[in-house]
DNA sequence: GATGAATGAGGGTTCATTCAT
DNA sequence: CATGAATGAACCCTCATTCAT
């Protein structure tokens, strides 16, 4: 429903082009993609996956039936662009961006999840990872997909921070370099929680994870085994 | 297909009759009901719900496909029946075992996970809740039924435990009593991995809930805000 | 439109059964089969393979769509059945017939056009060959059953007839053991000519068909190279 | 797919223009209509018109889908515009050529078939003969056009070499006057029989035709009824 | 004139549901 | 009660045709 585009703020892809009218046509495209993959997302997190109907993305995209097919070669593929569209960009950029921080692990980790509210749990982007959860199983090369290029891409980021942690001493231990998906099971949760039961039992998102990221760093820093 | 039926060991909804054969029929009907609703978990499992054709339900039942409308009256009603079958037994039967243990909360904590290991990840039962998971938010009174009988019992009893930890001094923090989703999120996604990612990038589960309560443990117990 | 069925005096493919519901069934399949296969071959013959609707098929046999995917499993499946029905039975009996003849050459040759003319021209068999004519190319298989079961069976009995009145004498010329589509290459025309000419410009069939065979006869048995 | 044009020798249709430049648009456009034609050709030959899709034979002919229709009105009239184009000129050519011979009824027959062999069965013509069995009962004006400017011109050739043998006593049988299509039914067979059968039981079509015309000639010549 | 992106009607196929036996 | 043949609504995808550029 939410209608702002699955497109991060760096796209870029256009390219230059001298005579006026391919670079106008180019950007058309790319507009009616975007607009047929938003189109598509509102409708598959309505309607799921299979209940989905090409029709109904039509209509919402503004285009004809057989138009989603000049850009995209059949359902599960339109499925799967959106997959990639939505996904890749931020997480790449704040691996980056958090590698290069010249700060504590603890600061970092901190850099992390603020990142993740307010790129991830705060956009649209939530819904794909929505729609990656719900449906992924069906089509085990969107599993693929996103395991390569988004979950891979964050456990990589956390043991490199838990690694840092460890080597300089910040970290007593090495959990978090064994089982990074500790630090991101809670995120999990909440996405599952706010999607399901968010209406009949309301969870304070921002609390359970600040609280979570306050256990972490005490389990983490503390004494003990 | 593991076709170990969904009924746990307290079954007992068997209504006593004096007079022989109606309660024969009775037990018939009900084994039946327990064939078809197995078949179905089998079923949905394998193909998801909207995927799965109610012929390959009956085939794997051993009745005719008209035969399972004598026992619900549409497809999703088989969905809602399957779920309400495979859940609130059992942990029902937990909440009572482990409040009436006389044991530290952190006892009573490991007690809790060393029955969701045995009784949950380690069955079918893994397989209900990953279907709840993927198909629950498509008919959100499922939700609801999920919620109420299996998260409310679970939330309770964690709450309960964190309680008694706090009141007797042995955890410092009430960080449980006011998250306890923080202590099966990693659960959720020890389930989740498994679904999707375990044959591209293997998680050591047993491993993970292990440093997960380890973790916990540090964090309640320790110094700290 | 001649709604006559394409199945011959002698099909006699139903079991014998002693309990007589199961009978009974089988032959309310064979007949709505046959009911099917009769309608598909008014409309393939009517708007061609490819234009014709199963939705027109099944309303001719008097039957819903679906019914259709309960007897044959595809659009071309269906073609495939109605070829086969059409034929192998009178090609096979007119063979065993004339073979057992105790004639000459010319006699049985005589007799096989009787048969063609009285069990083919004059029926919708007719119908089924100038469908092939018209399709097979599209589906070689097509082409391959028609050759096995229909063309090679006519040929053989074309050569063995040949074979007879050479080795007897009456024959000068073995041409038609050599070449048997001779025999029947006005046959296929007349088949054509009717199916596309016959409104514009009639052919008289019967006598163009006792021409050819009083100049193959001369041809055969006069003398010359 | 052979590329070689679909146009005989005497094309001739282009209007005579005064003015320079509109001569030479109207060469391209002939040009084009011509390249369009051959590319249609080739690919209803090779699909069936219904399944020949308008996006490829635009392909083939270098040109956009909507070009096609600068030219012909719809896919149906780029179907007869392709059969129009495709023949008169050469059965009219070897009508006069015939006639003109100084020569025998059997040698002009003869004449008649080299040609046949030479012109038609070598060439891609036999293809638009090929194309116009399968497709022109779909399109009842074709077989129309066809007879008009083909059949028409071929029967009324072979009657008139029929009657100058009859008349000089040559032929004793004025059975060819009568059926003139007994002699080119081997030529239709040949020709369906290469199209459908020819790999999977060859034919030597040569050898056929020799010997039919030479059962032909002995039976017209010989003695009889 | 030429282009090719856009259109949208059309049809084969599936399958939940019904009901006569 | 049980069956399974029959139904027909629903939907993905194709492609002839149009038209703005």
């Amino acid at each position: 429903m939410t209608s702002q585009s699955l497109q991060g703020s760096a796209v870029a892809n256009r390219q230059v082009r001298t005579r006026r009218a391919p670079a106008r046509r180019e950007e058309d495209r790319q507009a009616k993609l975007r607009a047929i993959l938003d189109a598509a997302l509102d409708v598959f997190l309505e309607k799921g996956f299979t209940e989905a109907r090409l029709e109904d993305v039509a209509a919402r995209a503004g285009v004809a039936k057989g138009t989603i097919y000049l850009y995209v070669p059949s359902k599960q593929a339109l499925l799967e662009a959106l997959i990639r569209s939505g996904i890749g960009g931020p997480i790449g950029a704040v691996e980056q961006h958090v590698l290069a921080l010249d700060a504590s692990a603890e600061e970092k980790l901190r850099a992390l999840f603020a990142f993740l509210r307010k790129e991830i749990l705060g956009t649209r982007r939530v819904d794909v990872v929505r729609l990656v959860l719900t449906e992924a199983w069906r089509f085990p090369q969107l599993a693929e997909i996103y395991h390569r290029e988004v979950i891979g891409t964050g456990l990589r980021l956390l043991r490199a921070i838990a690694a840092q942690g460890v080597a300089t001493g910040e970290f007593r231990s090495d959990a978090l370099m064994r089982f990074p998906q500790l630090a991101i099971a809670p995120g999990v949760l909440a996405l599952l929680w706010t999607s399901f039961f968010q209406r009949i039992d309301p969870l304070d998102v921002e609390g359970m994870l600040d609280t979570h990221l306050a256990l972490v760093m005490r389990a983490l820093k503390g004494p003990g085994p």
